[in-house]
DNA sequence: TTGAATGCAAAATGTTTGCACCCGG
DNA sequence: CCGGGTGCAAACATTTTGCATTCAA
């Protein structure tokens, strides 16, 4: 698959393919929704050894590459996915934790609006919607 | 002025009113999207030596008590404000971090949907919408 | 008086940084 | 070979917790 086309606009950039930046994309592309301790962890099942902080340096690298981005969904810390997941709104159920998602499309008129009144130009993949779902709320 | 109807509920649960929880909700109301931090500095104008901690136990016992809530605005520590102001929908900018707001209403559409697609009850008093704003998308 | 609340210090989390060594190109 | 990247440890920032003391009721 093409999906090397990254590697080499790491490499048009000055820097550098490693493994721990591969294994760190594959991870975050499989898990989804991940931290970076979880990312750390899915990782060190491949490549025992890798520290922590490589795993911080290398979401903000990967991050400003576009090929991944974060989101804040409530207290911990925040959630990791694949760019090319396509953006994305959280749901997020205060009372299971559960994370959901919904198509972008659902705020599409916010957005507009926003636009229009305020100026504000929202970027709908970082959105993230508290609340309770329904399996929580039929208690 | 009758705001001291929170005091008796406070008393009604068994808890105690003290100067520190006074003063806690007091900045928290003039403050207005404070962290745990500005707030204690806040307290601390009026009364030195109130501890951090006691900061953050307060706050808990007043979110619990339906007088603050707070809000996650990104990166940092978490912002709150008094429960009386009224929902509202948080605005982020990223690039010069002002957060406006804006009436709750802008979003009831997608409540709506969201209840009636997937059963989910949205809590639009935390909802805060990442982007550029105005003045940052002008450059 | 009496137990809830506070202050203080230490621990727990989550993230960043300095630096010597390593390795991709 | 050379400079970017990694591992490690220590520093940071934020929040939580244990415990003796204080104070609201």
């Amino acid at each position: 698959m093409p999906g090397e086309q990254w590697q080499a606009d790491l490499r048009a950039r000055g820097y550098r393919l490693t493994p721990q930046r591969q294994l760190v994309l594959e991870a975050v592309t499989e898990l989804g929704h991940a931290t970076p301790d979880d990312i750390a962890t899915a990782v060190r099942r491949t490549a025992h050894g890798v520290n922590i902080s490589t795993v911080y340096r290398t979401l903000e690298l990967l991050e400003e590459l576009g090929l991944v981005t974060h989101t804040h969904l409530g207290h911990g810390p925040p959630t990791y996915h694949a760019a090319d997941d396509g953006d994305h709104v959280h749901l997020v159920c205060r009372v299971c934790g559960v994370v959901s998602e919904s198509p972008p499309g659902l705020v599409d008129g916010v957005v507009q609006r926003l636009l229009e009144t305020d100026g504000f130009r929202a970027d709908v993949g970082h959105l993230a919607i508290f609340g309770t779902c329904r399996e929580c709320a039929g208690a």
